[in-house]
DNA sequence: TCTGAAATCAGAATGGT
DNA sequence: ACCATTCTGATTTCAGA
């Protein structure tokens, strides 16, 4: 991993379908050499895969909600309310964190009921869970966790 | 949007790689139909475009932040505030919530310097934050936020 | 709006340094 | 590991339904 790798994979976040030969032009490296680099980097798994990005709110996925979760003590409580958690239809994201929080949990719903049915009440039928806080997302100021390298 | 979009969409989310012949045998659909439909979405800006998902462990990147803000009452205080938040290194995802928090903030650093640095020391000089709690996140157990689809 | 065929172009493969 | 060339096949274009 140099300095060209890293310029590579930051064109590449921004942008999957920027060509070898623009890639090429700019790092100013032949586009042989580029596609040597690229597919090394994702034999290295440091490239994942490429995806389109799809506008949410043109799925009418408006209904953003971010849980806060703390679990009960007990062993395997914590890994397995984790994965239990994580299968939850609509979430994309569960962290866990120390402190007074074990788990933050976020997921995308089309509408109201989609939320409760799909989420919230299996949230709080989760035994594991002792005390859990939800906050419905009023606006998305930002939100582009593809952009991975920023400085 | 209809079903046969919906179902692009689906597979495109995955892989934006997906070869136009592919997707034409799944939808039973010719080719150059495939490529009206996606060409299609992208105008509408439906598809808002293609990236390389890039692994943040492969960077350094295990020093993930989720913060909870509060902002003092004053008008624009709080728009102003989003903003800030949103443009500070590092951060990728800024939610405004109703409740008791009116911001959650997410970022990614490479060590604790960098983060003090280019995050806390920042977040903590902001006048218009009356109360912050910033947890570190010890386990990343699912981040998918480009699975937009998933019913 | 959709489709088939032709033309174009980008990416994969090869082999040499 | 790097690079020039060749080759393959995917995407774009366009005319017609």
């Amino acid at each position: 991993m140099d300095e060209i790798d890293l310029k590579i994979l930051k064109i590449l976040q921004k942008n999957a379908k920027y060509s070898l030969e623009d890639l090429s032009a700019e790092l100013k490296i032949p586009k042989s050499t580029v596609a040597y680099r690229i597919k090394r980097l994702e034999a290295l798994n440091i490239i994942k895969g490429y995806y389109a990005q799809i506008d949410p709110t043109a799925l009418n996925l408006d209904y953003i909600v971010i849980s806060l979760v703390r679990a009960r003590y007990g062993k395997n409580y914590h890994t397995e309310l984790g994965s239990k958690l994580a299968s939850l239809p609509g979430v994309w994201g569960v962290y866990f964190v120390l402190g007074d929080i074990d788990f933050i949990v976020v997921g995308r719903y089309r509408n109201r009921e989609e939320f409760v049915e799909n989420y919230l009440e299996k949230l709080m039928s989760m035994p594991e869970i002792e005390r859990s806080s939800t906050q419905v997302v009023v606006k998305i100021i930002k939100e582009s966790p593809n952009m991975i390298i920023w400085w």
